[in-house]
DNA sequence: CTGTTAGCGCATTCAT
DNA sequence: ATGAATGCGCTAACAG
């Protein structure tokens, strides 16, 4: 791997001006440059990022944590986090938590220790407290947390219009009659849970009934543990609601797995609507009511507002709280019939 | 962000005692240790990894270029690939070519002037050819394709065995008695897409049957093209096949999205077997009956032989090339039926 | 055991 | 327009 020295021995200058030709700022004659250019390809040279961010203090490059990349949504807002820094000429490098706090704070270390100028970070569900967001913050480095938002921390965020999205799904189920909807929520550690959930409630009061406690169901974000929690509540037909709202892809699916195990389908037996896309709809059946996240647009967003903050500097500005609207795609789990409606959900 | 020198003067140390307790090879005297530690924790020090990497000329870091994260089968990979770095101590960084040799070539720039000590790399499917990969390795950044493999080129690999993949999949279907057999592959550029095909023609031919060229049907790896090809092929009754076989999970949807488009569907119209597992199929039907890869170990097995290969040093040591063997998933779309059988691929 | 020092490769003054 | 010199923060070799 060849270096700036090199480059400028063979072309027969100084380092200087191999670096001025590189960098582009300081003029160079044509006769230089041509040459230096020439030595460059002949050495196959690729400046050392490395040399460069220790002498600059910049590095170009954004964090972003999220707790897992198999999880259909966040491969794509990675994918926009990315598209956008691209275009302000930023790297972003990705990293999983394991949905673990332990593990997130290793992984933000590392990120820190990267020197990357700023991190998209979707927390970990688990109940260690964030205090290394404010910590970061304070030392320079701007986060834009996504999708789940920490608590009673000051920090720049982009997500869903949480309680809105969930009151649309199950308005939806009450606009079709159902009475008794349960709902089943990831761990309540997370805001974004505890919001969908007050969605959920808000919608059933408005619609001038009363919250059944023991129709609100909470799992851990894992397969087993949401079918348990499913099993447990449909083995007896007295208590099975007629209608299931999950709030998110994995308890959705993970609900859809524990109904399955209970010989029950949708929407025959129980409707279904779910955060989330959980499958080509188009194709297979059930198809399933979804609220759809823009997903594309949080991390397109997200990455927007960080790198806003990057260059802006250490300034103390407002916090921005972006609230995007979710769709509404109604499809058979709801009602039966293979029709589809699409909502859009209003910006309040 | 504070450094080295201001952790030595509050500990009242020189920064060569804080290198030492930091790195742990050198003994430090407990009381000593005790103070620099006390020191890092005041003042939130995190070493900066920019500045070591340019003394030590290593950054334990991997890099990760996969075409589209959001193609299920690449997370899944990356995923894996990070959790065998991260067993070894390195880091990996994962970014999109967009399935562009352009794009490529400037991701691979990117990382090369990260200085990654080494690259997984899933070639993108245009035809630029990928003499970027010879001189990466000359220059002593060792490279680990997966899933796609470059043509003529020497480097370490790890794949499915496609052939014997694609021929388990389409004797699946011979052994049910058709004899029509279609096969949608994405661009012939790659050479597993060849490979996969060459399984297809191998199993038609050991069934004492003549492959049909108007049954090979090749289309970029984008739902419209894929769709427009599929549905140029089975608008006319006469010519469609009785099955079809589809090499990956973009052509496998595709064509499932076209057949749909021609009011087609399976395995009522057309038996249907697809590379790569396209949704939950224990819960929506039709199940598809699927030539599943061991996603997991591929990444794993990978990064593993990268690791291996920068511990090694720069020897010429004889080419992996690590085949995995495939697992049929037999499901109603071939079938009609909804038992459920597994065949594993045999390696050989 | 502890401290001192010389670069790692590069961008950037500051001269010329 | 070009070049020489400085130092970013750190590790490793060495001296004490």
């Amino acid at each position: 791997m060849s270096t700036i020295k090199e480059v400028a021995e063979l072309a027969g200058v100084s380092i200087g001006t191999v670096s001025h030709v590189i960098g582009g700022s300081v003029p160079v004659s044509d006769s230089l440059r041509r040459k230096v250019l020439a030595a460059i390809r002949a050495l196959d040279y690729h400046p050392n990022h490395i040399a460069r961010s220790l002498k600059t203090r910049k590095t170009r490059t954004l964090g972003m944590v999220v707790p897992d990349m198999t999880i259909p949504f966040f491969p794509q807002v990675i994918r926009s986090a990315e598209t956008a820094a691209h275009a302000h000429g930023y790297s972003v490098i990705a990293v999983n938590s394991d949905d673990s706090t332990a593990r997130q704070k290793e992984v933000l270390s590392l990120l820190r220790s990267q020197r990357v100028e700023g991190i998209l970070l979707v927390i970990a569900s688990g109940h260690g407290s964030q205090t290394q967001v404010p910590k970061l913050i304070e030392s320079g480095i701007p986060v834009v947390c996504l999708d789940r938002l920490p608590e009673g921390i000051e920090v720049d965020s982009v997500c869903v219009e949480d309680g809105a999205a969930a009151e649309m799904g199950v308005s939806h189920l009450l606009s079709l009659g159902h009475r008794k909807i349960a709902i089943l929520t990831g761990p309540l550690t997370l805001r974004n849970e505890r919001e969908r959930l007050r969605g959920y409630k808000q919608a059933i009061e408005r619609a001038g009934l009363a919250v059944n406690d023991s129709l609100v169901w909470e799992a851990k974000l894992n397969q087993e543990d949401v079918s348990a929690v499913c099993r447990e509540h449909l083995t007896h037909s007295s208590t099975r609601p007629s209608a299931l709202f999950c709030t998110n892809g994995v308890t959705g699916i993970g609900a859809l797995r524990g109904m399955a195990a209970c010989g029950l389908s949708t929407p025959e037996d129980i409707a279904f609507v779910t955060f989330d896309e959980l499958t080509a709809e188009d194709i297979f059946r059930p198809s399933i009511t979804s609220v759809v996240q823009p997903a594309y647009e949080i991390g397109y967003r997200a990455a927007e507002i960080l790198i806003e903050r990057i260059q802006a500097g250490p300034t103390q500005g407002p916090r921005i709280a972006a609230r995007l609207p979710a769709t509404l795609k109604v499809r058979e789990s709801s009602t039966g019939a293979e029709v589809v409606k699409v909502l859009r959900g209003g910006r309040r």
